[in-house]
RNA sequence: GGGGAUGUGGCGGAAUCGGUAUACGCGACGGUCUCAAACACCGUUGGCCUCUGGCCUUGUGGGUUCGAGUCCCACCAUCCCUACCA
């Protein structure tokens, strides 16, 4: 370590400093988080702000890649900033470790999951310690260890309590590589998310978690969150997917069935010329038995259950279909309207059901056309009446038309109107659909938190008692899927006595969803080995929301809407104060590389290790911050790290020209005389610290924040090549500046900072308060006034600074080129 | 189809409240060092012209304003999300 009074070495070496420092703040605990719930210890809430910056947690795959770099410095400048400025951090970090590439990893090695994770673990924890992020690793956890996903299973029980876990048969996706059922939000384009095959449809009995329940409250407590990108908040609601319409009750023509359908547009009932049934509809089957149609139908809803989710999602395909042979009654016109089953009509959207509209609604109109069946206008745009013939659906504004008690209405007022009438006659009433599906939890996969039931020929599905939790995994030999869990396999574990009759049992062998397990974990940071409870209240309520959560917007509509949804029904269960975990959120960027994601198979990864070896840390910490707008994807260039290694040996000259010394204090206009260029280096300092405080603490702009801190150093290094600091008052600006430079930066690049702050004659610059700029100091006596006349730049004139208006007039008229 | 965003030098980008467009960095060019090259350092660097000066310039075209990269209207281009959701 340096000793005060001693200058830097000649040459700038960062592999002894970044260890050096590493180590020391690992002795001193530096970065250690409190409180921190433990057992046999109480935790006392200290009287201070707090500041809980988040990260979203890595899948350990054995690296770490620059977006995991970018990611995690951004948080731990905030961090830094946050803790200088006298808040209590709180800056975890841990492993969302469950998942399928350690069990994929497995199938072909043979090696426990377990073990791959670990070895994983242990590498991507050394390169994360070696970027120097000023991380509690007190409090570091994995969700694949059993003291974390004994909780994981333990919060499962509170949502089954709460009637908000279910198993039920559903149409679910299937992904037939990876061999287990997905999440509605995992399946992209109507493939796998991890894996990208194309996804099937299956009949399954699975285990749900009711997220549907808060639809609603998902959406209104939007406006709790208060900094998120209005991009993902969007997303969020068109995933949620809210619309109001109506409920509509349909009788079939013999008075047997009644058949419910949800419309967003019961004004146009009266246009309803035939009804539709989703393939997998449970009705269909009994409304067609005995039936003529019967064969083609059956044949029909089993082809339509094969069909690839994305080949049935596809818009542009030809609609088909199959009349069913029955009818049902129109509610307002008591016509009997013929009933198809079509597979453009989903199982699990609305009821199933439709009320086709040919005249008002695209997908029905193509469906007519295609096979021959009326279309009748009930909405008459400008300028049209009921007669004016439909060439396409008409979906825009008018009045009705040919519509009974709803004729000459405005589409809106017709729509509140039908629903009334729905309502008086018990033939339906208004309500609200929403797009968003409950969340599949359950996999087929070895690599996971076991669902913690049992279940019994007796009881049906008995809670796995709180006591005897957790329920391990164990350990198999066959970690291959086979369309069920591997964990079926275990017998020995399988077969249990039922907890609540004692009787023959078979426990759950599905795992659940990761995402289950990373929808809590930011409240399990606060008791990371507590044994007795998966928190405490006071501690969580402390920390809770996160202020600031940092990670990539491709969860903009898993992890994020999982987790504001888990918190909620905590909160709800009294189990926390919060309702909304993350009270503002970052998505950053990507980092290309040759105009693509960097990424193993198009081989254009840069390895953040090798930038460590060749540059340092905190070159590479400022480079990935310096590099663009933290929001925007930006191409990686190796050249602009190269530029940021200079800007550090610019700084480590600056500060080493300075010769041993202790800190300065701030110069004021008394101690800087007369002398211009210190005066304009101490306003240049101050600046500095105006622009990289509102850049890191409100902007997110840390390159903008870096820039200032450059612009201070290039001040400083031309002032000391071309003399200006030779007086006493020039010394002391010179000093606040470097000192000042060094302080700032120190967020971004740690080590070197603290190295040069030794230099200085300063100590543990990671405890000194934030710099503060005094304004005084930012005013000017005379600034450049820009005279323009019609647009164009005339002159430019200095002048004393507080003029009133009409003199400036005066003084530019004077102007010998404005006066002409 | 629906939604969200973006467009500024050779490149990444800055300009935060409508007030000197191009900060900071990369690259390029010139110089110093060197036998030489690389590195490093110093300097120059939006474009054009009739060059101690002038004109033009923020995707395109209009508008508001004393003044527009910034506000309004229209268009063009690109990217992302979503999509048979009744």
């Amino acid at each position: 370590m340096s000793t005060p009074e001693q200058i830097l070495p000649e040459r700038y070496d960062p592999q002894p400093i970044e260890a050096r420092w590493q180590a020391r703040w690992d002795q001193e605990k530096a970065f250690r988080a409190e409180p921190v719930s433990a057992d046999g210890a109480t935790a006392t809430v200290p009287d201070r702000p707090k500041a809980y910056v988040l990260e979203m947690l890595p899948y350990p795959s054995g690296d770490i890649h620059m977006g995991h770099v970018k990611n995690y410095t951004m948080g731990d400048v905030i961090a830094h900033h946050r803790r200088r400025q006298g808040a209590a951090v709180f800056h975890p970090m841990g492993y969302d470790a469950f998942g399928l590439p350690a069990e994929n990893a497995a199938i072909r090695t043979g090696e426990p999951p377990a073990v791959v994770t670990r070895r994983n673990i242990d590498r991507i924890r050394r390169q994360m310690q070696r970027l120097g992020f000023a991380l509690d690793w007190n409090t570091e956890l994995a969700t694949c260890d059993p003291e974390y996903y004994r909780w994981t299973q333990w919060i499962f029980l509170r949502f089954l309590e709460r009637g908000l876990a279910e198993r039920r048969e559903a149409a679910v996706n299937w992904c037939p590589k990876d061999q287990t059922v997905l999440a509605n939000e995992q399946v992209q384009d109507g493939h796998c998310e991890r894996c990208g095959s194309e996804v099937e449809l299956r009949q399954l009995t699975q285990w749900f978690l009711r997220i549907t329940d808060y639809a609603q409250d998902l959406l209104d407590d939007m406006d709790l969150l208060v900094d998120w990108p209005e991009r993902v908040l969007t997303m969020q609601r068109n995933w949620i997917g809210r619309s109001e319409g109506a409920r509509v009750l349909f009788r079939t023509e013999d008075g047997e069935h009644e058949i419910p359908v949800f419309t967003t547009r019961p004004d146009t009932l009266f246009g309803a010329t035939f009804f539709i049934l989703a393939p997998e509809h449970p009705l269909v089957d009994r409304l067609v038995e005995g039936l003529p149609e019967a064969e083609a139908v059956r044949d029909y809803a089993g082809a339509a259950s094969r069909r690839s989710a994305a080949e049935r999602g596809d818009a542009e395909r030809e609609k088909t279909g199959v009349f069913t042979g029955r009818h049902v009654i129109n509610p307002v016109t008591g016509e009997p309207i013929p009933v198809w089953v079509a597979d453009y009509v989903l199982m699990d959207y609305g009821t199933g059901a439709i009320m086709a509209v040919p005249g008002h609604d695209e997908r029905d109109f193509a469906f007519a056309g295609a096979f021959g069946i009326p279309v009748v206008r009930v909405i008459a745009g400008e300028g049209e009446d009921a007669d004016t013939p439909l060439e396409e659906a008409y979906t825009g504004e008018g009045r009705l038309v040919g519509s009974g008690f709803l004729d000459g209405l405005d589409v809106d007022t017709a729509k509140a109107r039908m629903a009334d009438w729905l309502a008086e006659r018990d033939l339906g009433e208004a309500t609200v659909g929403y797009r968003l599906r409950d969340w599949l939890v359950s996999r087929q996969r070895y690599w996971g938190a076991p669902i913690p039931v049992v279940h019994c020929e007796r009881c049906g599905t008995v809670p796995v008692p709180e006591d005897q939790l957790p329920v391990l995994l164990p350990d198999i030999d066959d970690y291959a899927p086979k369309g069920q869990s591997p964990l079926a396999a275990a017998t020995d574990w399988v077969n249990v006595d039922c907890p609540s009759c004692a009787g023959p049992a078979r426990r759950e062998t599905d795992t659940m969803d990761t995402f289950v397990d990373s929808s809590w974990y930011f409240l399990r940071y606060t008791a990371p080995h507590l044994s007795g409870a998966a928190f405490e209240r006071e501690v969580l309520d402390y920390w809770l929301p996160v202020d600031q959560y940092i990670g990539g917007v491709e969860h903009a509509v898993l992890h994020l809407l999982y987790a504001r949804f888990f918190t909620k029904v905590l909160n709800d269960a009294g189990l926390v104060s919060a309702r909304e975990p993350f009270a503002r959120l970052f998505t950053q960027g990507m980092i290309h590389r040759d105009g693509a994601k960097m990424s193993k198979s198009k081989g254009n990864v840069v390895s953040p290790d090798e930038i460590i070896d060749r540059f340092g840390a905190d070159t590479l910490r400022l480079y990935v911050l310096f590099m663009g707008p933290a929001a925007d994807d930006i191409e990686w260039s190796d050249r602009g790290v190269e530029g940021q290694r200079r800007f550090l040996e610019r700084l480590w000259r600056l500060v080493r020209s300075m010769g041993p010394g202790s800190l300065v204090a701030r110069p004021g206009r008394e101690d800087l005389g007369d002398d211009a260029a210190a005066l304009e280096t101490v306003r240049k300092a101050e600046a500095a610290i105006v622009k990289v405080s509102e850049d890191i603490g409100e902007r997110f702009s840390f390159h903008t924040a870096i820039s200032a801190v450059q612009e201070l150093v290039n001040v400083g290094t031309k002032g000391v090549s071309e003399g200006a600091f030779e007086g006493p008052a020039g010394a002391a600006a010179a000093r606040y500046a470097a000192q000042t430079a060094v302080s700032l930066l120190f967020p971004f690049a740690p080590h070197v900072t603290c190295e040069m702050w030794e230099a200085l004659g300063g100590e543990r610059l990671w405890t000194e308060p934030w710099p503060q700029a005094d304004p005084s100091l930012l005013e000017r006596d005379e600034i450049t006034v820009v005279v323009q006349i019609n647009g164009k730049v005339r002159e430019r004139m200095q002048v004393a600074t507080g003029l009133a208006e009409q003199e400036l007039i005066d003084l530019a008229r004077a102007l010998p080129r404005v006066a002409e």
